[in-house]
DNA sequence: CGGGGCTGTGACAAAACCGTGGCGACGGAC
DNA sequence: GTCCGTCGCCACGGTTTTGTCACAGCCCCG
């Protein structure tokens, strides 16, 4: 049983990573902080370790040749995270020691893929995780015209229409603003509503729900600094306004 | 670091309990089939097994007994899980070796709680009385509304209503009410609370609670001297006021 | 009725959370 | 090829929430 190290800041993408590997029958531990990563990785030997370049506190990089330099995982296979795509960034983190290199987003599939390359070990998979993946894809979502907060949703046409006026949102946009104003009242979290806009299944960090509701905000509010159709409910996630 | 094994078939389970005991820094290995279970215990000794009961192809209680007899996983703690409620499941259960007992539905947090018991050795006392809250009701991240004292609280709007007034509660004070709030009368250590609303592995002191319930009675409470809703018991704890 | 724990409370610092602008990457249109 | 719309991520800053502490008050017990 092979055991992988998973140092990832950002808690939505550790979970991902967790799961998927775990599902494959690695032995995951998740950790957030360089510091607590180092300190683990000085007194056990892992088989795997998955780091994310971007760190608070102690660097990717700086992790990465710890490692080399010593201890019980001198000779890990490191697959590198990064959000960036940038060469020199490759480049500097395969001189760093890494053995491996894959940019955010990216997907669950390759990602498993490439750990079971560094692992090097053709053992029969247990499950197929992403059997069903796919069953959330076109369906769920209803295609009834629906009227709320002087707002006409249209899903058939994908048009959105606010006092006579259309209102031209991007794809994206318009399935959150129609998960939402479905459900009037109703709290969605971050993954909740990443799991319902985000089709495909793919690493993304839950504050970029954030940003889509900042877009979709500066169409639909009059005032995007004070909402009135789409809230945000502190600490839970979002919510169309009851009526 | 602590080794944890889950033998459980259904999918979207296998993954609660890989991600949630992930983050909580275990490594977890899953595996959905008896012959894989009982082939990777034959040969790793793990610190805890989650056991479904039900299983096709090797039935989880003769996992169960094939464990405890003999091997590097001799002395295991295994928490069983279950669809069933009934007593004579959990009677089978518990008499071919296993340590504790979960039924389905169950949340989240119980089950992290009671497999970081589990990896404690905890006292028996203990466990007992994390049982008896636990049969009270229905446990976890219920989605469904209730009503008790006067208060409408509704989970998934994220609302509490006295007297037809919306009350603001923060992320932290609503889990506390409606841990609480789920199961009247009974009554939870400060210890039980924070595994159930510290959702994190954070080290909070239990003292903690005591400010949490403070705030909390701010908010609900007519007099928040001579509470009626929220009560303390001496020595103990918190709990609900029964009805 | 006095003492030793428990618990309630206010204040403050730390952490978490959210909004926002901006940057780079990608992909389609032309 | 270039331009443009879309999208994900990051960093910064303001705001809210939350953990801790110290101290006062309370309860149970002898």
């Amino acid at each position: 049983m092979s055991r992988v190290l998973i140092v990832e800041d950002d808690r939505h993408i550790r979970e991902l990573i967790v799961l998927h590997l775990g599902l494959e029958g690695l032995a995951c531990t998740a950790v957030g902080d360089g510091h607590e990563a180092l300190a683990l990785a000085g007194e056990t030997a892992f088989d795997l370790v998955v780091l994310d370049l971007m760190l608070p506190g102690v660097d990717g990089l700086t992790i990465c040749k710890a490692l080399r330099h010593g201890g019980p995982n001198e000779d890990v296979p490191i697959l590198m995270l990064t959000a960036r795509r940038e060469e020199s960034d490759k480049v500097l983190g395969l001189e760093s020691g890494a053995d491996d290199y894959l940019a955010k987003p990216f997907g669950v599939r390759e990602l498993v893929a490439r750990a079971r390359a560094l692992l090097r070990r053709p053992r029969a998979s247990v499950l197929r995780a992403e059997a069903a993946a796919h069953s959330a894809g076109a369906a769920g979502l209803d295609e009834r015209p629906l009227a709320i907060h002087g707002m006409e949703i249209d899903p058939a046409r994908r048009r959105v229409r606010i006092a006579g006026q259309d209102v031209e949102l991007t794809a994206q946009e318009f399935r959150l603003l129609h998960v939402l104003a479905s459900h009037p009242g109703i709290v969605f979290s971050r993954e909740a509503l990443l799991s319902r806009v985000w089709s495909d299944q793919t690493f993304v960090t839950p504050r970029s729900v954030d940003t889509l509701v900042k877009r979709l905000r500066r169409r639909i509010e009059a005032d995007p600094a004070t909402p009135a159709r789409i809230l945000t409910v502190w600490g839970a996630g979002y919510k169309c306004a009851d009526v």
